[in-house]
RNA sequence: CGGGCUGUGGCGCAGCUUGGUUAGCGCGCUUGACUGGGGGUCAAGAGGUCCCGGGUUCAAAUCCCGGCAGCCCGACCA
């Protein structure tokens, strides 16, 4: 890979993964394609915002617990959307033990149907509820077309199952999960600024009466859909027979919602913030905030360096420090820079004579002459400041690419490059269907103030949010 | 399943129109030297069933016929 490999255009996207992030391995392993390899670094990345996801779940009252990988045929069946959104993309293992089995097994591409057979036991009474479970796991959907990270036909994630008593308390639940958990950790943790609000009923999850969405752009002006969370009203509480004995004794099926997000967002992390020069980690996902480049050995450099990656880890970075000065120093220091990591302190004979070290800012991709003693200084100030100026250089991004538009003709014209709001209406009865002839899809219905729609509201006069999507 | 396109060392490609010595180039790899403040320089070297099968020809990576494989754009989607 040369100089200027871009992420911001789609068409050098992937090369560039792989060389980060991704093994070489997606599109290469025979006859199971679009599966997913993520090398050492990628996978540091997922680990971070995994914890971050993981603890907001658990604030939101949700326990993990574990369910099969595979899935009778006949669960699916029983929710007839659901199976008929599913099917095509299922992965079915007909033998098992030598022999030919009686019913196919289905590598589950969610996991509604076997939870739901476990709540259908464990849910008995009102005390019961609300019952709420995640599970972090693997999932297959077998893709048409994978795309590394993006859509690959196997993937992490993290799936959250709920029952309610009312349709109210699973809506309110949908709608924590969409803020507390999803958009605060897109925005406070990835630094990507998301837009939220309802897929239109042609965009919605199989089996779902609401899908709540939050959508990114990336830098190259596309649609990333990057968490949902359905309201699945009794959908599946009636066909798996899940109820409750309410506090007056008669029986209900319960109310649910569903809610995930996967390694998907490793790639809208690199999507959304990457530059010419490689990937650009908020240090909260950087499995190193600083390393520690040691430019040319001598013993005094050696010893300069060791003791900063000391006192940077006691001020509790994570440092990593790079003495192999058997490799360039260019070579180095550019794979630094392409992995994003978002400080380098690079020590070197020239600059430690006068007392020195550069404080190289990867973001900004600036540098400067700091003196030993204040480089714990300068690197916290450039770590401290640097998630939020990538969230207001995305954001200044969406802004800059989103146009405020009235006809579907318009709103075809600015989904191109970028993102159009449109009243909802205004798009007509076969609005969905035009802007499908110009790969434009809905991405979601707002409120013209951007916020969530509520009960009540008239579909036609939300705002559609329109633009390309991967 | 529609619409484009490509198969040539590990990777990316040129060569094919107009058949002709030993099939080139960049990156990567090995060894050595010089280096080291931005994927460094120089030298030497390893690595090829030109996707497969058949045909035409004195001669095929190149032309013809038939296979096979893969990619991109759409439909599906966290």
């Amino acid at each position: 890979m040369g100089k200027g490999a871009i992420v911001t255009r789609e068409e050098d996207f992937p090369r560039w993964y792989q060389e980060v992030v991704a093994g070489s391995e997606m599109a290469d392993n025979g006859p199971v394609r679009g599966t997913m390899v993520i090398r050492p670094w990628g996978y540091g990345i997922w680990e971070l915002m995994q914890a971050e996801l993981d603890r907001r779940i658990k604030e939101a009252g949700a326990e993990n617990a574990y369910f099969p990988l595979f899935i009778p045929e006949a669960f699916l069946k029983l929710e007839a959307e659901h199976v008929e959104g599913f099917a095509p993309e299922l992965a079915v293992v007909t033998h098992a033990g030598g022999k030919e089995l009686d019913e196919p097994l289905v590598v589950r591409p969610t996991s509604e149907t076997v939870i739901n057979s476990f709540f259908s036991k464990w849910i008995q009474s009102h005390r019961d509820l609300p019952m709420l479970l995640n599970q972090w796991a693997n999932v297959v959907r077998w893709e048409l077309r994978p795309r590394l990270f993006l859509r690959t036909s196997e993937f992490l994630w993290q799936e959250g199952h709920t029952a309610h008593a009312t349709e109210d308390d699973a809506r309110v639940y949908a709608l924590r999960i969409l803020d507390e958990v999803y958009r605060s950790t897109m925005v406070d943790v990835l630094a990507v600024p998301v837009l939220t609000g309802h897929k239109t009923a042609r965009e919605r999850f199989a089996g779902a009466n609401r899908t709540w969405t939050c959508e990114g752009m990336m830098g190259d002006g596309k649609a990333l859909q990057m968490g949902t969370s359905h309201e699945l009203g009794q959908n599946f509480s009636v066909p798996f027979d899940i109820t409750f004995s309410n506090a007056s004794g008669s029986l209900e099926h319960v109310w649910q919602t569903s809610w995930g997000v996967s390694t998907r967002l490793v790639g809208a992390l690199v999507m959304a913030h990457g530059d010419d020069f490689g990937l650009r980690l908020p240090p909260a996902l950087a499995p190193a905030q600083v390393v520690v480049l040691v430019v040319k050995d001598s013993p005094e450099v050696g010893a300069a360096a060791v003791a900063l990656a000391g006192e940077l880890r006691s001020a509790g970075w994570r440092v990593r420090l790079d003495d192999r000065t058997d490799t360039s120093f260019g070579r180095r220091s550019v794979d630094w820079e392409l992995k994003g990591v978002p400080v380098r302190v690079e020590v070197g004979p020239r600059d430690l004579a006068e007392g020195n070290v550069t404080v190289v800012n990867r973001h900004r991709r600036d540098k400067q002459s700091v003196p030993l003693a204040g480089v714990a200084g300068s690197v916290a100030s450039v770590l401290e400041a640097a998630g939020a100026a990538l969230l207001a250089e995305a954001s200044a991004f969406r802004e800059a690419k989103t146009a405020d538009v009235g006809t579907l003709a318009e709103a075809i014209e600015a989904g191109e490059p970028g993102f159009a709001r449109v009243r909802f209406g205004a798009l007509g009865p076969d609005g969905e269907d035009r802007l499908a002839e110009h790969a434009i899809t809905v991405r979601c219905l707002q409120r013209p103030d951007g916020s969530l729609a509520q009960p009540g509201d008239d579909e036609e006069d939300l705002v559609a949010i329109v633009g390309r999507s991967y």
